[in-house]
DNA sequence: ACAGTGGTTAACATAGTCGTTAACTATTTC
DNA sequence: GAAATAGTTAACGACTATGTTAACCACTGT
């Protein structure tokens, strides 16, 4: 059996299969946002983005950066290490590519039963 | 405003978005897997197993490879492409990176206002 | 033929996700 | 201090996701 507990790279998963939130990545790679400039981008009520935002918060995909002129804005930009994580995920994964192409040939050669025409 | 329709990354996100269908790209990424070890891997029911899938194929993640000597055993490989268009999209992210950094530090720069004690 | 095996589809229950509006907190501005 | 602004939390409804068991299809083996 498996049975593993969720990772962090299943929560940085979990996080990113949102469309909206994958959108807001995708507009904080270029510059930081204010929450309501997110809202507004993707025609949504300022409540839903909060907690669009509260989920990557926790997923450690953006942090607010404090130092705004304004105490009542929040300016959210993305964290690296998620990012991270998730590109060494990548890797393992196609570490294994050769092998996999290797195992499946390997398969293929022991259970072959000569179906093509 | 933003409203773009999901696109092949968002359903490679979505269907990784699950534990277990992470689980599965895991244990499938060493080796080939039929479709009834899979389930039995995750103490799962087969059906359950089998929606998961259908979900991991619809993303294009996985495939059933045929050549199978027994007909009714299904086993289950990686594709690659997925993967790579996901590496892609990372690529993107982290391409950003030093941009962000940078304004990050303009911004900051623009708004600080001498906070610190 | 018929019983057994591997897997998927169907029908259903439950739990989580995502949106809305309303109410609240904190801060700024007049 | 009162009104406006930025954002979050609370309460709710609609929809989706994930698991189960039962029924089904396709193939194998005697």
């Amino acid at each position: 059996m498996v049975t593993s507990p969720p990772t962090n790279v299943d929560r940085t998963l979990a996080a990113l299969a949102d469309p909206t939130r994958r959108g807001v990545v995708d507009l904080l790679r270029k510059q930081p946002h204010r929450a309501g400039e997110l809202a507004a981008a993707f025609d949504m009520s300022p409540p839903a983005m909060s907690r669009h935002l509260r989920v990557l918060r926790k997923s450690g995909l953006v942090e607010e950066d404090g130092l705004e002129e304004d105490a009542r804005v929040r300016v959210y930009r993305l964290r690296p290490e998620p990012f991270a994580a998730l590109r060494e995920w990548l890797d393992e994964v196609e570490a294994y590519w050769e092998d996999q192409l290797g195992a499946f040939k390997a398969h293929a050669e022991k259970t072959r039963k000569g179906k093509r025409p």
